[in-house]
DNA sequence: ACTGCAGTTGCGAATGCCTCGCAATAAGAC
DNA sequence: GTCTTATTGCGAGGCATTCGCAACTGCAGT
């Protein structure tokens, strides 16, 4: 069993679920991509390991690693699919280029601050931010 | 005709469109609303004034009044209708309980300076910033 | 290794939100 | 008031996601 498989299996195991073939196929999509990709996008690529994986399980298996921990969920725009990929802290936002459709990452301390703040002064206890900035890249500003 | 009529005439007609009855009674609701509504939500109150006016029409209306920056549209949770209001700026972000559903309103200078930073160190010019914090509000944190 | 069974899957149907196409209607310029 | 064409109601369609269920399979216990 492979390096990955062998880690997906432990976290799996540890929550009471078992390790199968479409859940390891869509990790391994997951694992070994630095995009933000659909559920869609994710079904493609696990049929080419193994084109008996429905839709569902690849939702279904996505879900499941949500709620583990495992990966990150994000809506980049109204009316639009789910963009899946690792889990990375809030700390670390979108950047989305609403000229060539980029995304990128962008950390700082910003988001910390925020919730220190609405902690300590109004009371507001926030378990996730989601911030996304729309606008355009540097690479789009210059060829503009 | 009354008074937000008349400023939605106006808006309207400055971007060449026509005042009409769906647009109005859409207009009416949201912009007595205090709170973030659905498409439905707002359907309803407008099939209280007049119960001809279809679903699609208040679709065709947000997205007009989107389009000219009367309204904002906003994405409060993954697979969720999105929620309507008048229009306000990014500073003016969203804190959702997670325990009670309550959407507020929080603002702060800091998603100025988000977009500062991003623009004079990254070369990122944004256009628009969604901040949504997920989290326990204070009247929920003191009742649990 | 064999068995048992609860967890998981593939499949198709269903859901929810939103958009489209089109003929009928009505706003507003003249 | 007439005319033009933007807008509407309505039904159908589209897309992302979820559900129900019988068949299958991981894996714990033996
Ligand atoms: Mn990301
Ligand atoms: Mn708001
Ligand atoms: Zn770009
Ligand atoms: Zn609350």
């Amino acid at each position: 069993m492979s390096r990955v498989a062998t880690e997906l299996k432990t976290a799996l195991g540890e929550a009471g679920h078992r390790l199968t073939g479409p859940r390891l196929a869509v990790w391994d999509v997951v694992a070994s991509s630095r995009s933000h990709l659909t559920a869609e996008e994710i079904a493609e690529s696990v049929r080419d390991r193994d084109p008996t994986v429905n839709l569902s399980s690849v939702y279904r298996s996505l879900s499941l690693f949500a709620e583990l921990g495992l990966v990150r969920e994000s809506n980049l725009g109204a009316n639009e699919a789910s963009h899946w990929e690792l889990a990375h802290s809030d700390e670390s936002f979108h950047l989305r280029c609403t000229s060539c459709g980029k995304v990128e990452h962008h950390t700082g301390d910003l988001v910390t601050q925020v919730e220190h703040h609405l902690s300590h002064h109004h009371g507001f206890h926030a378990s996730r931010v989601e911030l996304l900035v729309h606008g355009t890249c540097a690479e789009c500003a210059a060829t503009s």
